[in-house]
DNA sequence: CAGTATCCCTCAAGATACTG
DNA sequence: CAGTATCTTGAGGGATACTG
């Protein structure tokens, strides 16, 4: 039934997600916003991506409401791409991305880039979800209610 | 320099983890083994993917340690695709992008569908990164160390 | 520097027929 | 039922030349 990008439309908001950010290049794009890379020729050295294809992913991260353009804060004419309140708010997500990779996708002792707090220098704790009152909650003690 | 697919090289973990469960299924196969579902035909009932694309992501999710096969739980000769702990341990990921599909991606009073805990009904709680002393953490007071 | 405009090509994905 | 085999399509992405 799924003919080709009706991932927008489901009823099921994890596919929602997946249809607005669910590509190789978004979450790349807004990790780097969290790291601060603000300029498109920024981007581009970081991600390597061909131009037209990155002009193509901010323009849909623009239109989703998850960056936005700046009149860039020299006076210079180029612009700027920062996160929005909804694009901070992904925050979690690469945050927990980030966590399982660490975990799962390295060698042992094998060095990789590190998510720390600015104030202390330690890294953040693991992230997990929790009840209302705080309790840790594995994946087993949860079902899914549809169209709650 | 990204030629193709080298993003399973990076040194960057969110790279790394969307170079395993960054496309468009997988992520919903990991979802909906969370629900339950482990039979080749209900994941495709489920997604509406074409079978031999069902056939291929369950390979690659099986090879990448995240699903493992059985030989089913009754008498029948079919087989079930169940998480690992690795695969269990997406479920933040999958949290994260369910939450917050829900808080921005469905209009106001639009059903979805809602995670909650079996024993009280309650939805989650907000997941969010947090110090090692329990203090919420925004991105603004982390930075990013290179290979720590 | 920050893109746009083309061209081209690979691969993901769909459709369908077939098999143990 | 649980896939495999084959064919086709189209979108995603790369390279490069060009523009304000």
């Amino acid at each position: 039934m799924n003919k080709r990008n009706d991932l927008g439309t489901e009823p099921c908001p994890v596919a929602r997600s997946i249809s607005v950010v669910g590509d190789r290049w978004s979450l790349l794009l807004v990790r780097d916003a969290f790291d601060g890379v603000c300029r498109f020729s920024d981007f581009q050295r970081s991600l390597g991506v061909a131009r037209n294809i990155l002009a193509e992913r901010l323009r849909r991260l623009v239109d989703a409401g998850i960056l936005e353009t700046r009149p860039g804060s020299n006076g210079g004419a180029h612009q700027e791409y920062v996160l929005t309140a909804q694009g901070q708010s992904l925050f979690p997500v690469v945050v927990a991305l980030r966590q399982w990779g660490e975990r799962h996708l390295f060698e042992q002792g094998e060095p990789h880039s590190e998510l720390v707090e600015k104030s202390t220098g330690q890294p953040l704790h693991f992230m997990a979800p929790q009840a209302a009152d705080g309790r840790p909650i594995s994946p087993g003690d949860t079902e899914v209610r549809k169209l709650a």
